[in-house]
DNA sequence: ATTGTAATTGAGACTCATTATCAATTAAAC
DNA sequence: GTTTAATTGATAATGAGTCTCAATTACAAT
């Protein structure tokens, strides 16, 4: 895994301006984190760094994500009944999701159209709208076909 | 508080298909849920309930809020930190939400341009959309002023 | 490098929403 | 009315996330 300075700059420089410090155990938690693709929960990624070898408590892990969200570095994606999903948001452009019923999967896409949609729905309420999130659920292609076989 | 018979025997209809019961304690709960008109948590609606004289458990609140969520006649609106917010769904047209981040307050919207967005979305990544939430952040017309004076 | 000091860590206690348990109750079919 | 399986509710249990606090440590100043 390719060293990613940028981002370590990022949160660093964040954590000095607010008078925290860059530690081993943010250091880890940041690195995995960054290394994720898809979307991660707080345990799953405890489990990982511990396998990793690495060392930071389940407490770190999440002070940590949240210090992670407040730079922008990563984000919420949703709540759950299983806790909270996050992804990374550094080099990640902002995206929606569909997600699927059937087996969970999420597909990524952005639309344009979307954004100026959003604009104009502010517009019209009077609402000075910041960011948005819209999840389609449904049934990815896998599942369609299940479904027909049934 | 008007009768809503409708109501009553869509769900009493889905309790009996199922071979499940229509009990006293859900026809109030039911009642209280018919009765409101924004958003709600079963916390609330419990104590609601109780106050209003009614008898029903929280554990029978959860577990009717379950059964109304799965005949359709409420829904989930969102997960927070602090639970789960529904809305009923009966009488009440799909449509989505500009949530303040300053007050909490929600707007509600609809918008043909987004039903017809998703439909188009979908077609283009091969999935078979059935529902959506778009969900706005940002800032109310108030808390743009407050804002402002600060 | 050493020191001083305030930030951080981690183990475990705690909170709070939600679910499971199970004996007692009850709807509703006969 | 009897029967019987569904339901109820008090309470225990679960699980995600937060808090506590003594021990540790980053880091700025000397």
């Amino acid at each position: 895994m390719r060293e990613k300075p940028v981002q370590k700059q990022v949160f660093s420089r964040f954590l000095k301006e607010r008078g925290q410090r860059f530690t081993k155990e943010r250091s880890a938690i940041l690195e995995k984190t960054m290394s994720r693709n898809g979307h991660f929960d707080p345990e799953t990624l405890y489990i990982e760094i511990r396998k990793a070898g690495a060392k930071a408590s389940r407490a770190s892990v999440y002070r940590t994500i949240s210090l992670l969200c407040e730079c922008g570095l990563i984000e919420q994606v949703r709540k759950t009944e299983h806790g909270t999903v996050y992804e990374r948001s550094f080099g990640h452009e902002h995206h929606d999701h569909m997600l699927c019923i059937g087996c969970g999967s999420a597909i990524e896409f952005y639309s344009d159209k979307l954004e100026r949609l959003q604009e104009d729905l502010c517009r019209q309420q009077g609402f000075q709208g910041t960011t948005h999130t819209l999840e389609i659920r449904g049934y990815c292609r896998k599942c369609q076909k299940k479904k027909k076989q049934t």
